[in-house]
DNA sequence: TCTGCAATCACATGTTGATGTGAATCAAAC
DNA sequence: GTTTGATTCACATCAACATGTGATTGCAGA
């Protein structure tokens, strides 16, 4: 038997989503409410497997219920629930320790598994929140497209420069001279565009050349 | 009509997917393929809608295959098949422009749906592959642990560092003197343990202060 | 009220970094 | 077989940075 709890500010869409998990074998709603300003205590004292929570909410939010549960560090899988696959929500949501984020106009068949899916330590997404995850992940880890045809040395003297070493201390790592040291820098920020240490740190960061 | 292509060294596998969705209404298997040594020509000649690739096979690798078929911009949707959900290769996969992750266990109706899902621009996952994705995107975004109690002058300050800024040109910017530039410098390496503008700048990287 | 502390400025001194100019060696590419 | 570019080193000069020491102002909390 799942235990859920609902988040929904409609009541219409509230009755209905209790109607169909009470209907349903498996599933037990042991609360239903229309905002977050007591979420502690409701997880508290009905311990729900799963929590089906809307995002757009008066008084405490989705989001910010979510954060609040999640700081009290309850074993509960929460499913977020949202009219529109609106972009910063669904960011906020995952990286606040969301376990699911589905369109409220999942079909009710589907809806129940997605339920079952959170409980069982899955993580159920309608598919165009799941194409926007993809989309933010690979956008974040694809930013290194140049990479500025730095030389194996001069990328060892960048990692170096990065670590807060001086030249003088990047000399004796390396076993060069320091003024080879400066010749490296020098094409270093020829190539970078750049001309400052600090500046050069900066871009191998941004770049994630390092 | 859903064209798709199937690479997979194994050949049971291979059939049987053939005829599973060969079987299916609305679905056609154009190829079937035991490695992706020519996967740019088949692609370019078959114009699949979907393809279905392995993650390990023998010669060029499903991850390799999929890179080669995104350098050349082909608008098809690619589900990546797999025995583990092996985090190394979900990332790797996802990052390089997967539309989708599934595992092989994956029963027969569910991957058809997959098939539909991803033909439609959907981002089809086995839930313990949603569940990594998850996983590792909220550990990348949670990471800002301390701040160093900087104080707002200061933050400014590193900031302006951050953007490769000299004394001279912080001062102007902030409309002080290049003596109140250097005390906050001062104050700022003391607290976050540093000594060098480099060196704070790449630690306000790395614990993202900026 | 007194005490921190943030924010501001000043002066001095030594270190480090940035840039210019020049040159030698060696391997790979054309 | 010459050119290109990576790697190495040298000398010189000026700008930028790091550090120490000290001082004033003004706000906020004990």
């Amino acid at each position: 038997m799942i235990k859920v709890i609902l988040y929904e500010d409609n009541p219409q869409l509230r009755e209905g989503l209790t109607m169909l998990l009470n209907g349903s074998e498996g599933f037990k709603v042991v609360g239903a409410y229309k905002n977050c300003n007591n979420v502690v205590e409701e997880v508290e004292a009905f311990r729900p497997d799963v929590i089906l929570m809307d995002i757009d909410m008066p008084g405490i939010n989705g989001i910010e219920g979510l954060k609040l549960i999640r700081q009290r560090n309850f074993d509960v899988k929460i499913l977020m629930l949202t009219v529109f696959d609106d972009n910063k929500n669904v960011f906020e949501a995952i990286k606040s320790g969301a376990n699911g984020y589905i369109l409220k106009k999942t079909p009710p068949a589907r809806l129940l598994e997605y339920v079952e899916e959170a409980a069982s330590g899955g993580a159920p997404m309608s598919s165009s929140i799941a194409t926007q995850v993809l989309k933010m992940f690979s956008e974040i880890h694809n930013h290194h497209s140049e990479d500025y045809n730095l030389s194996e040395r001069e990328k060892q003297v960048l990692q170096l420069l990065v670590n807060g070493y001086s030249y003088k201390m990047i000399a004796s790592e390396m076993f060069i001279a320091i003024d080879t040291v400066r010749s490296h820098i020098k094409k270093i920020y020829e190539k970078l565009h750049v001309n400052s240490k600090s500046e050069a740190v900066a871009k191998a960061f941004k770049d994630k050349l390092i």
